[in-house]
DNA sequence: CTTGAAGCTATAGTTGCTAGAGACATTAGA
DNA sequence: TCTAATGTCTCTAGCAACTATAGCTTCAAG
């Protein structure tokens, strides 16, 4: 049985993220030593596993929610794994071409500093007028989010 | 001079985000309509492009409000604003390695998924078990934030 | 002059954690 | 065996960067 100190190292997770998961329901409720502290087998070491894999892989919870209770029945078809997995994937691709737009831009902005004053800063000049962009990196929800 | 709405729709910024920003002082306190509304010039304009322009790079509002008192007085030296393009660049350049990475992770999983049940499922073995990864997509401050 | 859109304030919710306070549990060493 | 250090407990509040809701007022078009 492992501590959830323990748990969290076994897993690559903070120990108040693990007890976030708990409170949210994305990991059962631990067993509880005498004392109530949480303890868990390896089945926990598992799930938490496939949630910090999962969350590297840019899932969020809600999606990683969904892919938990499908490997929770596992007589079903798998269409809708196939499903979230797609649809993140697609979403990476669209990350992806805007973070190259935007990197290029970047590029622009660095090189043309002339090192003088803010006055003929390039920097400042590309960020107050856009239409002095190269590519279009501008997106409709910004990627904020995750 | 713009109502809110107008120059919400001139910047591409949403209103209440734009009261957002005059609350947190990104934007200065506007004018008031006799009915108390807000009313803008095109300075605000300027600067809400500016904002909306140095977001959709990726700058966060704390850089945005560094390079704003940067070119709020236009007399020094430039390389301030510079060393934050930079360090945004650098950023962006990891960003951008994690995602081919993870990309390239998640069109693996999608090829294998055989279109089966959940128990054969590759997505949900891959997520299982880190060890079946091609690459390393890891990451110590997860790219959760920007 | 009326109606519907747009504006106002204030508060609370979102995602995915992280940090802090103050109390209890466990473990390693003297 | 005692003690000190570390680990764990609950609870609450905070972070970025907005978004949404409620209940009201103002404005512009027909």
């Amino acid at each position: 049985m492992l501590t959830i100190g323990k748990l969290g190292d076994a897993a690559g997770v903070k120990v108040p993220t693990i007890r976030y998961y708990e409170q949210i329901g994305l990991l059962p409720e631990a067993e509880r030593s005498a004392g109530n502290q949480r303890l868990y087998g390896c089945k926990a070491l598992e799930r938490l596993a496939f949630i910090r894999h999962a969350r590297d892989l840019g899932f969020t919870l809600e999606a990683i929610r969904d892919l938990l209770s499908l490997s929770d029945n596992p007589d079903q078809s798998c269409a809708a794994a196939d499903a979230i997995a797609r649809s993140q994937l697609v979403e990476v691709e669209s990350r992806l071409a805007r973070l190259t737009a935007l990197k290029s831009e970047l590029e622009r902005m660095v090189v043309q500093c002339a090192g003088g004053k803010i006055a003929d800063c390039r920097v400042i000049e590309v960020l107050g007028d856009h239409s002095l962009c190269a590519t279009d990196h501008r997106h409709p929800e910004a990627e904020a989010r995750q």
